[in-house]
DNA sequence: AAGTCGGGGGT
DNA sequence: ACCCCAGACTT
């Protein structure tokens, strides 16, 4: 046993980091803006899959100015497949909020950097220690984990309350001459070393300093309790094109799921009780005549389940709804779509005709 | 505090 | 299957 030394703690850690880290694109830049981005990104989002949309965004968005301006449609593209795109609409919120009362200078207290849309305790606490070097704890689920583990701590991270004490516990230990790799260098250690399953204890740089690892309690923390099972819902999709060969899309409400996002017509089966030809005239204004079967797609979300049957076939009636577009194929590849429509328009693009 | 909000990869 | 991910927002 020893006890816990956060002189060497910080010593080890961060040296570790800077001989070990990770090459990637948000660390070659100190532009508050793109450390910005990168964050909202990397919410709930691994690093290897953020790496292209982050560098295609700031190809598409170089500078804040550039952000404010773009439109949604063109903005929710580059999020295309990401997930979660509130965040890319909170984004462009925060930005326009810095552009035009800040002086496009990104706040760098936590009081004001914390009024901006979509960012919450983590993000500008992450923002003021990487981009501005303040000495502000930024706890994710990594940091909760490693230091679940060093400090051995036996609260539920899964409850919302769990967080602060974590918080607290970083704003005891964190170097205050280089906060940025001290709260990188936690992240990254949980990333590469602390991970959830099969810790990698004989590689980690700060074992002399983990409770958990003399204690061999590695492996049972950090302590969670479990999130309850999905609910399915099944839907009828309808490929629908008419005469012009364009297809029929419709954009989805403004907030709730994939909000803004464009969709084939889709028709739950809880509405059953009606035909769906009659459904479809009703709902969309086209006479739908099937034509081909696409077969069963199946979507996961983190709530939900989506369970669709997928039909092509030609429409008749110029459905003028104005939450509806006919689009020419060309013009689907402009909108944004949400991963289960795009593996239904793959999947008929690859089957011909 | 609990529910909503994507999608992918690991085990 | 289930878990987790550089979480935030709404109710």
């Amino acid at each position: 046993m020893s006890e816990f030394n956060k002189i060497t703690f910080r010593k080890s850690l961060i040296e570790w980091y800077l001989e070990e880290k990770r090459n990637l694109p948000w660390r070659e830049t100190s532009d508050p803006y793109k450390i910005w981005v990168s964050e909202i990104m990397l919410q709930q989002t691994r690093v290897d899959t953020v790496i292209p949309y982050y560098n295609r965004f700031i190809d598409a968005f170089p500078s804040m100015e550039e952000l404010a301006s773009a439109d949604e449609e063109k903005l929710l593209k580059q999020w295309e497949g990401l997930g979660y795109y509130s965040r890319a609409r909170n984004l462009q919120a925060g930005v326009r909020e810095v552009v035009e009362n800040y002086n496009s200078v990104v706040p760098q207290t936590r009081e004001e950097i914390s009024t901006l849309k979509g960012v919450g305790p983590y993000t500008a606490g992450a923002i003021l220690s990487i981009a501005y070097g303040r000495p502000e704890h930024a706890v994710d689920g990594n940091v909760m984990r490693v230091l679940s583990r060093v400090l051995l701590i036996k609260e539920d991270i899964a409850k919302p309350k769990t967080r602060k004490i974590f918080e607290q516990a970083v704003s005891e230990i964190i170097d205050v001459q280089d906060p940025s790799s001290f709260n990188q260098g936690l992240m990254e250690l949980g990333a590469v070393i602390c991970t959830p399953t099969s810790p990698k204890c004989l590689l980690c740089p700060v074992r002399e300093n983990c409770s958990a690892f003399f204690a061999g309690e590695q492996n049972d923390l950090p302590i969670k309790t479990k999130n309850k099972k999905t609910k399915a819902l099944h839907y009828d999709i309808y490929v629908a094109q008419n005469e012009h060969k364009q297809f029929l899309m419709e954009k989805r409400p403004e907030t709730g799921l994939l909000a803004n996002m464009y969709q084939f017509p889709m028709i739950e089966h809880a509405l059953k009780e009606m035909d769906t030809i009659l459904l479809l005239q009703e709902r969309y204004a086209i006479h739908f005549s099937k034509e081909i079967d696409l077969g069963t797609f199946k979507h996961v979300f983190s709530h939900l389940t989506w369970e669709m049957n997928c039909f092509v076939g030609h429409a008749v009636g110029e459905s003028q709804l104005d939450t509806c577009k006919w689009l020419t194929i060309e013009e689907i590849k402009e909108v944004p779509m949400p991963v289960p429509m795009l593996k239904i328009w793959k999947a008929y693009i690859e089957r011909g005709n």
